[in-house]
DNA sequence: ACCTGAACACCGTTCAAGT
DNA sequence: ACCTGAACACCGTTCAAGT
């Protein structure tokens, strides 16, 4: 009904309408028969042109991962081209939030993480971090940017949190601190802790930031 | 089947049946109709005794997270025991894996770090940070903690990584060092990595460690 | 090669009916 | 107050049958 049911189903009209489904209702509204009458066609024909559930869901994954722009750092310091990379990374994905579910839902928060990570090599490299010391640099920029994502949109589909229990738990928490408390009710400024945190990160394991004379490692491609 | 219908049924006895179910196989295994199965009854009754699906998972929460035991700060410094608080709250959770799964699934990890918040808020004050500084310090170790568990858990749910293609990932992105191909190749210390992302960021937000005389703030308790 | 309807084995939930 | 079976409105998937 959506789209127009022109010409052959293709596999890509199929991944076009499901994409749809889930950018406006989110994965649980992608069911099998809901995509089939969007598309006009019988629930078997999906079947045949791309399988099953499990396998739309992936191929959504897929494509949608390839749709996302490179990573490309910039800045003077490896810190700041750190940093960066991690920034645009998290916008991309708040950019695709379903995104984020689908890969949280099939455990693939490594291949998405993948991109980045050569970039985050690179950089490891160009402030003179090698073997197991760049690989626990990279792993722990991971785990940061993907689990920062993973509590901000975790927290954004939160239930209506009841003024009046968030209230008590706050004066309950905040120990005669009234101004504490008020800062516990507002709303998170998730880009400010973000960047707070992932610089923390990178400070404690980037060695200190010498300018690098011309070029300081290897060749990179 | 499993648990004895000696009695009549309790609301105590239909959770006692889930949360085991929930521990055996994981919340999707929780049906309700294996629930009553396994609890010898019709369907309806559990309806009778704790709601729909929705509800029952929420009352699992709830007494999950009662279950945990209290967290109690120890160590000399506030970063000690700032960190000590962290790696407690994640062994907690490492210790009920699919609690963190419902509480995900659910939007409640605000809830689930309740406990450790108001602890972090006394050392905060103990090591002189108050107002929107001690908010934002409490915050972004909730943001630490919580997404590195939910990156962890995720990480062990992944599909199994086929080792050719991952090989070849970490050949790709190694780029000229094989110590880093290896390490990255290896699985990843998670207890490490989660201490030095802790760490990194307490000492990054904490005033710096001076021994406090006496005592330092107002009163507390 | 492509598409179909019917059927199977599940779900959560409601509701009128029992005791 | 507590428990029941039947029924409703969904699911994903398979399969034999069509063209």
């Amino acid at each position: 009904m959506t789209s127009g049911a022109r010409g052959a189903l293709t596999r890509e009209a199929v991944l076009d309408a499901a994409a749809a489904l889930v950018k406006r209702h989110g994965p649980d509204a992608l069911t099998m028969r809901g995509l089939a009458a969007a598309l006009g066609t019988a629930v078997t024909s999906i079947y045949w042109h791309v399988g099953g559930r499990e396998a739309l869901l992936d191929a959504l994954v897929e494509r949608t991962m390839a749709e996302l722009g490179e990573i490309r750092p910039s800045g003077r310091t490896p810190e700041q081209r750190v940093v960066g990379v991690a920034r645009d990374l998290r916008r991309q994905l708040r950019d695709h939030p379903h995104l984020v579910a689908l890969v949280h839902e099939r455990g693939l928060t490594e291949r998405m993480f993948l991109p980045a990570q050569r970039v985050l090599v690179r950089e490891a490299h160009a402030a003179g971090l090698r073997g197991a010391r760049a690989a626990e640099f990279v792993r722990a920029v991971q785990f940061q940017v993907v689990g920062h994502v993973l509590v901000e949109r975790n927290r954004e589909r939160a239930p209506v949190q009841r003024p009046g229990e968030e209230e008590l738990w706050s004066a309950e928490t905040a120990g005669d601190d009234p101004a504490l408390a008020r800062a516990l009710a507002r709303p998170v400024d998730t880009e400010r802790l973000f960047l707070t945190a992932v610089r923390a990160l990178v400070r404690a394991l980037l060695p200190a930031g010498r300018p690098l004379p011309a070029r300081a490692s290897g060749p990179v491609g």
